[in-house]
DNA sequence: GCCGAGCATGCGCGGCGCGCATGGCTTCCA
DNA sequence: TGGAAGCCATGCGCGCCGCGCATGCTCGGC
């Protein structure tokens, strides 16, 4: 059974004349009636009773007809849909955000695209960095929000977006609330709270301890609002990214000496063809004005406050 | 788009690799190559990423995945269905019946037939003489019941079953009651009640004028039960079929000098190819022992009573 | 009895889908 | 680090098959 015979047989199944059929699925009408023969040959019966001016469906092909029509319409639609989708008409991006990106500072981006690309139907999933990068590829999102201090490796592209700093995060009453800094050295038999999915600070806890800082960890959760909580109650002091501390309650001052940061990419998979819609995504993401785009670099170390206040 | 085309994708679409989606589809795989290389350009972009052990769909092979199953599944349905009529697994026979046959005679062949054949499908509908012979022509119907004194044109097949009188039909109280016979001329100016789907009785008429017999016709319907139901009230006499008075409360005498018969006849469309269920069921109402089959030429002209207690 | 409508058939051609062989590329492993 | 194996693309020639053209066959209508 091949297309052109459905093709031709709904035909005649609309004229009742082999000649008539042939001009409206511009073939001759010999193989139009050669294909219909095929087609009775597989089915083992025959589909039509030709009797010239009153040749009609036979039983078999009645029977036939809405299977045939069914396959027609399914054909006609995914055409209809790699057009639709060819134009941009209609797609999907699927975007993977690392679970400690918030999404504060996207959800301005991804409004803005949205507006200029009505027909993209945009999907963002979270996950950890490692399960990331594996989705990432196999193809099951397009593109990754990625957020550590080094890019991934090589079989990916990376387009660094903005710099986040990394800062101490504590109730109102802790004593770090009083100063406008921390240093590292001073978190030395501090109580930590610990965010479990944080990917950085495995990193962070040997760079602590090069400089004589032992930190005691005495609460860990996946949940951040579990982890905000227990710091709100006093319980220790936490290490966030800046724009991840979204409790109002909470209080945050700048880690120096050294300081940590990471980079915020938009991260795809090297030399994997994309689609229109992933290549838009990027070009407005590269153009997008970051919030601490210009002013980042000249914040002063000094007065992270006043910093601060300009995000 | 070919039905290889699709073969050849959903094969891919599993394996996730060229080679074995090939092996899989019994085809080189080059073959597989080229045929989903034509299926991207006509859709105007990758239906898979390329990447060895990782091959996947891309995002418009994961939107396209759904047609193209939904196209093999009617596929694959089209050849099962067409598999199972050729065994006779499922079929349906669309019997037309001339609604003056009742169902009273067929019942019998129409239960053993559908004991015999527990996949096929009856289905009757009953029409007049004139729609029966077209509906047969256009292929809705495959058998027709048609019962006149003379069969169909040469367009069709005819194949008797049995004979069948027309009686004169009065209700106990009248004068023909009481006689074993009604000859044709004593009708004349008897009260007539009609049955206006008869379509013997316009020749009968022209008969039994003829024979100097003008009835009366005082009541014409087409609902039998009305006209019987009119005959039983006194009104005048009916014109009926035999197996066709169905109230017990009336009362049937033979009509003679001439007598009408007509023949019950199973009608095909001559040369028309027909289904193995139209051969089964002409053979076995051939074979069928009709009520009436051996008695009926033997019948005593002046016993009717004695003739009719058989049937 | 001629003519036209309607479908089937004979015939030769051209395209295309196929297999085979091979090439480019990557990954794995010794 | 070089060779082998896996994976997909490409070049090439062949053979099938679906096509159009021409024609045949059989009705039905004037």
């Amino acid at each position: 059974m091949e297309m052109q015979q459905v093709r031709y047989f709904l035909a005649l199944s609309r004229t009742l004349n082999f000649t008539r059929a042939a001009e409206q699925a511009n073939v001759s009408q010999p193989a139009l009636t050669r294909a219909i023969q095929q087609l009775e040959a597989e089915f083992g019966g025959p589909l039509f009773h030709r009797e010239r001016a009153r040749t009609h469906l036979s039983e078999l092909g009645r029977i036939m007809l809405p299977y045939f029509e069914s396959i027609q319409t399914q054909t006609e639609a995914v055409k209809a849909h790699a057009q639709s989708l060819r134009k941009l008409e209609t797609a999907r991006l699927h975007i993977g955000a690392m679970c400690t990106i918030g999404p504060a500072m996207f959800s301005d981006l991804l409004l803005k695209f949205s507006r200029d690309h009505p027909n993209v139907e945009l999907q963002v999933s979270d996950c950890a960095a490692g399960e990331l990068l594996e989705r990432l590829a196999d193809g099951k999102i397009e593109l990754a929000l990625f957020g550590l201090p080094e890019g991934p490796d090589l079989r990916f592209h990376a387009v660094p977006l903005f710099k986040e700093r990394f800062v101490v995060c504590v109730s109102p009453e802790h004593r770090f609330a009083q100063q406008n800094v921390v240093r590292v050295r001073e978190l030395h038999d501090e109580a930590y709270v610990n965010r479990a999915n944080c990917e950085i600070f495995d990193l962070a806890r040997r760079e602590f301890r090069g400089r004589g800082a032992f930190v005691r960890q005495v609460f860990t959760s996946e949940r951040d609002d579990w982890v905000q909580g227990m710091i709100k109650a006093g319980l220790g002091f936490g290490f966030f990214p800046e724009l991840s501390v979204t409790d109002p309650a909470l209080v945050f001052r700048r880690l120096v000496d050294p300081e940590f940061v990471r980079t915020i990419m938009l991260v795809t998979v090297r030399g994997r063809p994309h689609s229109p819609a992933v290549g838009a995504f990027i070009r407005q993401a590269k153009s997008f004005k970051w919030p601490s785009d210009d002013n980042y670099e000249a914040m002063p170390e000094d007065d992270p406050l006043e910093a601060l206040a300009v995000a």
